[in-house]
DNA sequence: CTCCACGGGACGTAGC
DNA sequence: GGCTACGTCCCGTGGA
C-alpha cells in the first residue's frame, strides 16, 4: 500500500540524487542544476500517456512504477487521490516549513502509519524550499495581501464566458502551459525547479536556479524549434494574467493559479 | 553600474 | 480566414 508514494519517492531520489542535500531548507542556492536529461527522460515516458494532459496522475505513477522496480504499479493513483484535495501534496509540499525535509518525521495525519518506516529511509531529500506556507508566517505584508484574497476577483475567471479548456476537448489538444506547470508541481522530481508555496491557494514558485531547466523542458515538450527560456515562458505566464488563469504574486518567481483554474486542474486530475 | 525579475508591445506560428 | 495560445524578440522599469 505504500506503493506509489514510495515509488515516486524512490524515483525522485534516484533521479535527483545528484544534488541531494545541497540546499535543504533554503532556496536552491547551491544545488546544481537538475539533470534535465534524466528528468526529461522520465517525463517523456509518462508524458506520452499524459499528453492529453488529462490523466497525468495515473499513467505517470504507473510509469514510475515500472521504472523503478519493486513495487506494484497497479492502482497507481496516488496523485489522483492526493489531488482530490491536494492532500497528499499538501502534506508533501504545502505543509512544510522551509526547514523541514521529508525525512522529517512529523507524522502528518495523512500519512498512513504503516508507511512511516519506508518513508523514513526513502528520505525525500528534496531540498525544496517550500517557503513559509504563508498563512502562519509570511512576514512580508505584500505577500500577505495575496493570502488575504484567496479568491481572486473572478472577474477574469469568467471572462468571455469561456470556461477552462481543461476538460472534454475533442480528442487531443495541445497541452497548455499551466497544465504543464501543474503537472510539474505534482512531480516530485521537479521539486527543485518548481514547488508549491501554498498549494491550497495554488501559489507556486520557480527555482531561480532551475527555472531555465523547467522552461527547457516545456520547450521540448512543445517541440519548439528554439530553446525555451524562463523569460519566454514567463511571457506566456503573463498572458495568463490577462485571461485570469494565473496571476503574478508580488514575490519573486511566484505565481498563483486562479481559483477556477486550480479547481479545473484538480478536478481534471481527479476525474481520470 | 550590473543583474535579475518583471511588464508588455509587436509580430510570427501552428492548430483548430 | 479568424481565433487561440503561445513563441520570439525587444525594450523599458525597478529593486538589490
Amino acid at each position: 500500500m505504500l506503493t506509489e508514494l514510495e515509488t515516486m519517492a524512490y524515483v525522485t531520489e534516484v533521479k535527483l540524487g545528484g544534488c541531494r542535500g545541497s540546499w535543504s531548507g533554503s532556496p536552491p542556492s547551491s544545488c546544481a542544476e537538475v539533470d534535465l536529461e534524466v528528468i526529461e527522460e522520465y517525463l517523456q515516458e509518462h508524458s506520452l500517456e499524459v499528453q492529453p494532459a488529462h490523466t497525468p496522475a495515473t499513467s505517470m505513477t504507473a510509469n514510475m512504477g515500472h521504472q523503478t522496480h519493486t513495487h506494484s504499479h497497479r492502482d497507481a493513483r496516488i496523485v489522483e487521490n492526493s489531488w482530490s484535495g491536494q492532500h497528499a501534496y499538501e502534506w508533501c509540499y504545502g505543509c512544510h516549513t522551509p526547514n523541514e525535509e521529508y525525512k522529517e518525521p512529523a507524522p502528518h495525519p495523512a500519512w498512513p502509519s504503516s508507511q512511516d518506516n519506508q518513508w523514513e529511509h526513502i528520505t525525500y531529500s528534496y531540498e525544496a524550499p517550500v517557503y513559509i506556507d504563508s498563512d502562519s508566517q509570511s512576514s512580508s505584508s505584500q505577500y500577505q495581501d495575496y493570502q488575504d484574497s484567496p479568491s481572486p476577483p473572478s472577474d477574469r475567471g469568467e471572462r468571455k464566458g469561456r470556461s477552462l479548456p481543461l476538460v472534454p476537448l475533442s480528442g487531443k489538444r495541445k497541452e497548455r502551459l499551466f497544465q504543464f506547470l501543474f503537472e510539474m508541481l505534482q512531480t516530485p522530481s521537479m521539486r527543485s525547479c518548481i514547488w508549491w508555496v501554498q498549494s491550497s491557494s495554488g501559489t507556486f514558485q520557480f527555482s531561480s536556479q532551475n527555472k531555465e531547466s523547467l522552461a527547457q523542458l516545456w520547450g521540448r515538450r512543445k517541440g519548439n524549434r528554439k530553446t525555451m527560456t524562463y523569460q519566454k515562458m514567463a511571457r506566456a505566464l503573463r498572458n495568463y494574467s490577462r485571461t485570469g488563469e494565473i496571476h503574478k504574486v508580488k514575490r519573486k518567481l511566484t505565481y498563483r493559479f486562479d481559483e477556477k483554474t486550480l479547481r479545473g486542474l484538480q478536478g481534471d486530475s481527479k476525474l481520470e
